[in-house]
DNA sequence: TGCAAGTTGTAGAT
DNA sequence: ATCTACAACTTGCA
């Protein structure tokens, strides 16, 4: 038998089968041509590497893969195809092999993956194959909600975005899955694939195969199990929870940060981040929630605004340039922040959970083990690294929690850290967190700290946010002496904190943005781009409007 | 041009 | 628990 043909879906960060648009459009064009259907995911070692990629994420991707291979196998019989290999360099070998007459995807808008989409699409130009894409992570058509602003620029300001929101209806309601109906999709024959070096990854390989040292399941790491069923498990539990008035009560500056065991919030950035979750269904799931409940008033702070923020950076990401960076971005304001070797030692302190303060270097801790902290357990250590204490480029930090978080999201991560380090969106930087105040505020006996950071279990209470304060016999009682078991403060906060708005003030008399010329100053107004963005290759009549009720 | 608001600050007083 | 001073930013709207 051989093959006449295929359609190939290409897996991303849409790791699910419901609601998953362009698996549904790869379906379709499946049946009415009678092609078999062939769904690929590449592990690319630029990224699904030890270096790039944490542990805890790395395993929640695999864990995400697998569980998407079986789904797709008993629901409709197909098998998921898991290649280790650089997307742009083998697409063109495998549209030869398998004869691909039509590759689909979904959109991706960040610049690394939209350079990698350009270069799969340049590379298999003239091979015959027609390039289908869907927008599909996000809740709108980015297009559509463009459409509506008076000069097609993103708002910088949640409240404009709402008003965008409001003119739009609510989005599309989620579909289900197409697969699995008579007839049934016809499978890729084996016999095309025997002897075909892609033969050998047709199984999720484990984390060790990719080099990481750690192979073995950790404790740890159970916190987020990948997959699309525990996507929607989590979900409808969270949704549930008290007949839903949790959901429908919920306010996102009131849940703690240091709720370790009994998590307040959703924990579902993960599976929203890899598409395990759909953006749509949680967001259809929710406006249902909220018509049988009396919701609160802030829609900022409310379970749907939350997926608002995510749907509002995420417009402004995809429409403005070097959103993750402050060189050559118009709404980053350019500040004098330690880099290179003068922020190493500082950097290096902070990445290794050895600031001295117990609260920061705990949820460091957190990141590194888990793979997940609280949203202002990350203002804490944003703020810490930035323009609190360390004046160390946000960029840095970027990097770091791009390491680490499962939840991984290029727009998200750029705008909070813009956010916390003044860069952008908020200004009013004389408002620091302290590293010790803040965690009273929400972990008066230390417990969140002592769970992350054992050496300090002995430490009285009284002490356990600063044991510097301790006297040196209560340290050495508890097994934990400053400067020898546990750091030394890296910095004094209050010292720090006011040398860093007084800095702050200076930069912001400067006013200079990352994409001012060195030295010029903007005299009014936003810095102009008129280079295409993320979301302008796409024709707008696409963009569907359904209005709310 | 003036004024209000901005998802989630802190320290100290009441 | 709720207030006020701190020192004072930007954006949006009237």
């Amino acid at each position: 038998m051989s093959l006449s043909g295929s359609v190939l879906h290409w897996f991303r960060r849409d790791l699910r089968t419901g609601d998953n648009r362009a698996l549904n459009r790869s379906i379709s064009l499946a049946e009415k041509s009678n092609l078999p259907l062939i769904p690929v995911f590449f592990l690319d070692p630029e990224y699904h590497n030890p270096t790039a990629c944490g542990p805890v994420r790395m395993r929640f991707v695999l864990e995400a893969v697998s569980s998407l291979q079986q789904s797709l196998h008993d629901k409709c019989g197909s098998h998921l195809r898991v290649i280790c290999a650089r997307p742009p360099d083998i697409f063109p070998e495998l549209v030869r092999r398998w004869k691909v007459n039509t590759l689909v995807f979904e959109y991706e808008y960040a610049p690394s993956e939209r350079a990698r989409d350009e270069a799969v699409m340049a590379n298999v130009q003239g091979l015959d194959v027609e390039v289908v894409r869907e927008h599909g992570f996000m809740l709108y058509n980015p297009n559509y909600l463009l459409q509506n602003t008076k000069d097609g620029k993103a708002p910088t300001k949640m409240s404009s975005f709402f008003t965008l929101v409001d003119e739009a209806g609510d989005p599309e309601e989620p579909i289900e899955f197409a697969g699995g109906r008579e007839p049934e999709l016809a499978p890729c024959p084996d016999e095309v694939l025997k002897n075909d070096k892609i033969d050998r990854y047709l199984s999720v390989p484990n984390l060790s195969d990719l080099g990481y040292e750690n192979g073995k399941r950790d404790k740890r790491w159970e916190h987020f199990p990948g997959g699309e069923q525990e996507g929607i498990k989590r979900m409808e539990e969270f949704l549930s929870r008290e007949g839903g008035k949790v959901a429908a009560r919920f306010s996102k500056p009131d849940t703690s940060p240091a709720a370790f065991r009994k998590r307040e919030t959703t924990l579902l950035s993960p599976y929203l981040a890899l598409g395990c979750l759909s953006s749509r269904m949680f967001h259809s799931r929710l406006r249902e929630l909220e018509e049988n409940y009396k919701v609160a008033e802030m829609p900022q702070t409310r379970l749907w605004g939350q997926l608002m923020w995510r749907e509002h950076f995420w417009l402004l990401a995809g429409t403005s340039p070097e959103f993750h960076r402050m060189d050559g971005n118009p709404i980053c304001r350019r500040i004098d922040w330690h880099t290179g070797k003068e922020a190493e030692p500082l950097l290096k302190a902070w990445a290794e959970a050895k600031t001295g303060y117990p609260w920061i270097d705990a949820l460091m801790t957190q990141l590194k083990t888990e793979g997940f902290v609280h949203h202002l357990g990350r203002h804490s250590l944003a703020c810490f690294l930035t323009r609190g204490d360390l004046w160390v480029s946000w960029e840095e930090g970027y990097k770091v929690f791009e390491h680490y978080l499962i939840d991984y999201d290029y727009a998200m991560n750029s705008a909070n850290w813009m956010w916390l380090s003044c860069s952008a969106f908020f200004a009013m930087y004389y408002r620091v967190y302290s590293p010790v105040a803040f965690a009273k505020k929400w972990d008066k006996e230390g417990k969140f700290i002592k769970h992350y950071l054992p050496i300090l279990r002995k430490l009285p209470t009284k002490y356990i946010h600063e044991p510097w304060k301790a006297p040196k016999d209560v340290q050495e009682m508890a097994g934990c002496v400053v400067g020898k078991d546990y750091p030394e403060r890296i910095v004094d906060h209050g010292k720090a904190s006011k040398e860093n708005i007084a800095r702050m003030k200076e930069s912001y008399a400067r006013n200079e943005y990352g994409a001012d010329k060195g030295g010029h100053k903007r005299k009014n107004g936003k810095a102009k781009s008129s280079e295409p963005h993320a979301y302008s290759n796409e024709p707008s009549s696409k963009a569907k409007r359904q209005k709310r009720k």
